[in-house]
DNA sequence: AATGAATGAGGCTTCATTCAT
DNA sequence: CATGAATGAAGCCTCATTCAT
């Protein structure tokens, strides 16, 4: 009722876009509260602070606080997109690894933190909803790095036998495994440091599943 | 140290015992709820109700609920502890690490859950206490596995040339990876499928670690 | 259980006795926890363990929190009637009214804390029993100081030409008065320190009461 | 500062009185329950209720029941200030005196009510933050009265040869003494019997303290 | 006589959600 | 569109009291 809607009260793209606008507002401060205090931990006050907002406004824009929930998750899901993407466009598979690797550690604003993502997998394992969405994300990222895998010249002749998308369950095992191990770092590492250490660990995982014994390892 | 102790002596034991009942009584009870529901969402009504007790008696051995929660990290500290034991003295490397790919899923008495797990890391990434016990046990466990594998003769020429610190870290990286993964599963898959998937998948591993190449794989 | 109720188990004086032993003990731990915090911040816990029982045998001999303050109401009384007693004693008025002004605060044992009777006028002004009680105890009090007056030399002459009750009045606001500053020293005030205040106070008021200006005032 | 406060900017005081307003209810509320049950059995259910509002609102205004209680004794000291500043304007001793001493009993809005003012005390013995509040209004208020005796005319030669501060803490301790007295008092003694009375003892101390025996007595 | 484990009602406090402005 | 005061259910925890031993 201020004189801003009075005055493009009839106009159609200024309502959407800031609603748009406003929705990704909230789940930015709802990312910083969960991932710094949990989910259930975080109150809807924790995330109209962190935004600057009321708390009243984040109810018109989403139904409830399940809802932020299921709206963070689905984020995350398109999120992770993004970066499979980018992973796709990689000149060489190692490159593409190192992108799936440092996605979370490593973005210049991190939108997917470690912490968080355990938390989501937590919640996953009570709320269906989520479980599906989790699932769904996992199993698109997963075909894409069997996909990259076949295309790619190592993956034709990985080590033990193992066919692209075994190959995948365990680069994607071992992903989740050091997302879930980077909760337990100290907050003083930096962003570096955590970086150069998943690309360690990256590359040392490459070289064991595509670098076979024939060939020499440069790496 | 009385007289009625003297007199009583051979009861004495079950005077200490119930005390030490109670409590594994409670944390059992709390194991389920928390694996069921999360820490912060599981109630003291809760975790009482499942116990068969009522709430105040949780107070009789536990100062708070986040004491609950400590000594369930702590429990489960022993616990993965007593795993690491059994491991240690299995016949072979690749039974050594059946036993810690399947723990948590295949115990008769199933104190070791995914959900709890996933829980209790989330729980480290912003309780310094809990996330210096698993750090610790983490740590314990790692240094178990490197000494195994150092020990083993497979061991001694993995694949990649890779030493057997940084085998274990690969290990564990992809154990939790599994271990987060099988929150996703529907309730519906039996212990007997879940055991299944995660023997295939060390396995897989093993081949791939300690199988080189130059030795025909049967497995 | 202990070998002296094993001895005397059939005789009836000690069965008597340590019934009486008994009340006093567990009044004499909660008159401590009562002036520490009050009687309705003080549970039965705080008062068993002060006395070094178990909880329940506060029960044995008191039929609830309730009676346990009715009953340390009652022993006051009675400590004060003793006080007055030993006021009455006294070889002059001046050294009765010291004996009255600093009872609470230079007994052996102190029985008579200021706080606790703070919190006993407080308690008086909702609990009618208790009310009476105090009511009773101050009524009897101030009759006896009205009869020491009357007796004594100087009171037939008072200052202002107040009668005896009056003066007992007065004197008895200004103890009371006295008494509830006496809850706002700093706890580092030692008991010498209070009862030379209190002392100069009470040998003021004489003066002012009892020394007319016709006659020289050698205190 | 916003425009919206540039534009309805005459509507801006309603915007902060509420604020107080409420405070003021609640504290209001909260006296009416404290006088009846004492701090610590007043629940804040119990302030809720009388103040006609939800339990979760008083904690928008106050952090917590400790909160309540301390500002309690805060306006305390600013409604004993208030009384002091009236009290300092009387004609003349006498009247200031009496004012002083009918605070607690005869106000149209009885903010000072005696059973609230001994728990004040009692919880000072306690609480070293409200000792503080205690001990400060009671030094203020007594240094205004050792004021008002210097500066009048009857203060010069009072009786006993007392200095002025040694006469207020003598007025000051009959005060409290009298306060303490007053909860003994049954309910059913009007406000007009209960002023009657305060008036009395006011008068008889004042003939007491500053009539000397010299100058004939006509009141 | 004595213990202390056990109960469960009740108190303090938080927080998701609503709604008048 | 935006605010934040207001609600009340629900959670954590304490404690008076009981009772089997």
């Amino acid at each position: 009722m201020n004189e801003r809607s009075f005055i493009f009260g009839a106009m159609s793209q200024p309502q959407l876009e800031p609603t748009l606008d406003r929705r990704a507002q909230i789940l930015d401060a709802a990312l910083v509260c969960f991932a710094h205090r949990g989910f259930h931990q975080t109150s809807m006050h924790d995330i109209s602070a962190e935004a600057g907002i009321s708390v009243g406004l984040i109810y018109r824009y989403f139904a409830n606080k399940e809802a932020v929930i299921s709206a963070m998750a689905d984020r995350h899901k398109n999120e992770i997109q993004e970066v499979l993407e980018r992973a796709r466009q990689a000149p060489t598979l190692l490159e593409s690894l190192e992108i799936l690797f440092t996605a979370h550690c490593c973005e210049n604003s991190p939108k997917v933190l470690s912490a968080f993502v355990v938390d989501l997998y937590a919640e996953a394992s009570r709320n269906p909803q989520v479980a599906n969405l989790v699932r769904d994300v996992l199993q698109t990222s997963m075909d894409g790095v069997t996909d990259l895998i076949a295309r790619s010249p190592e993956g034709k002749n990985a080590a033990g036998g193992l066919a692209p998308n075994e190959l995948s369950e365990l680069i994607f095992a071992v992903a989740r495994g050091m997302l879930m191990r980077d909760v337990l770092q100290p907050q003083e590492m930096t962003e570096a440091e955590r970086r150069a250490r998943q690309l360690e660990v990256t590359r040392r995982l490459w070289r064991l599943l595509f670098k076979t014994e024939t060939e020499p390892a440069y790496a």
